[in-house]
DNA sequence: GTGATTGCAAATGTTTTGCAACACT
DNA sequence: AGTGTTGCAAAACATTTGCAATCAC
């Protein structure tokens, strides 16, 4: 399996791109990531490492990432476009606490398995989905009352 | 089963709000609608009617309105809010072509169920969801052969 | 009459874009 | 050298908000 940091490179060259070293650095920054970051945090940590870079670079290597296949965009519904290093991982989808943001990835073959079914029924070939789960997890349903 | 515009009138009456025209208008044309409406397009056919409304008026009522559970808000991922009467209605969600937007209404119990048992497996109360699936249609797939 | 509501314009917050300077190949 | 890239600031975009005038009850 390829790295994807060669994906990217390779993704580059094949559209007479340039591997820059901002766009190295913010790759790197998103794959040492655990979490699912906004682009303003991305901002935040790819400047602490070099101060120097723009939020727009940040806005267009996502955008150039995510068309590369190495990253996601997530959307848990708070106005915010988070991104997630989706390269060489198996798809996941998310269950969302709307109150504490805390955030669960799921997997669920039945689920997968229904959603092409339903597709194939009305003549679809499927290429994605997104499913988000919302709700309230159990530590902040007990902090209410 | 009580009319959309009975439950809105009582959810004003409920919360000390006031019952205007330009919420009884704005009402009326979602309901009238099969499509879904995005903010800036609802104000426009509300501006049809009656020139005078403010766009604000529109995202102000638009608030009350998915607060009452008498419209839901969808997000298609382009960036803008779109909103659909769901009061009365069953749930669904939507299978979208990418190729020609084509937009299909489904519906899978058998989805919604195992949502709910894997919300509850991981100690959520689950308040809503959203599940899009992205492909390409028949006749989409027909006209590239 | 009183408090909610409106339209307007200004503000907000995220993302995009034009441009001159600069860097990769 | 030449085209792609960058950072900056301004623009674009959807949405929200402050406010004085107005309206519903």
């Amino acid at each position: 399996m390829k790295m994807p940091q060669d994906v990217f490179i390779d993704y580059l060259a094949d559209n007479n791109l340039k591997i820059t070293p901002q766009r190295r650095l913010i790759l790197e920054t998103i794959l040492n990531q655990k979490e699912h970051l906004s682009s303003e945090e991305l901002y935040a940590k790819v400047k602490k490492k070099d101060a120097s870079v723009g939020q727009a670079t940040i806005y267009r290597t996502l955008k150039l990432l995510v068309d590369a296949d190495i990253v996601e965009p997530l959307d848990f519904a708070d106005g915010v476009t988070r991104y997630e290093a989706s390269y060489g991982k198996e798809h996941h989808d998310h269950l969302i606490c709307t109150v504490c943001s805390k955030n669960i990835e799921i997997m669920d073959p039945l689920i997968e398995r229904r959603q092409e079914e339903i597709a194939e029924k009305h003549g679809f070939k499927l290429c994605s989905h997104k499913m988000y789960l919302y709700g309230i997890c159990e530590e902040c349903r007990n902090k209410k009352l």
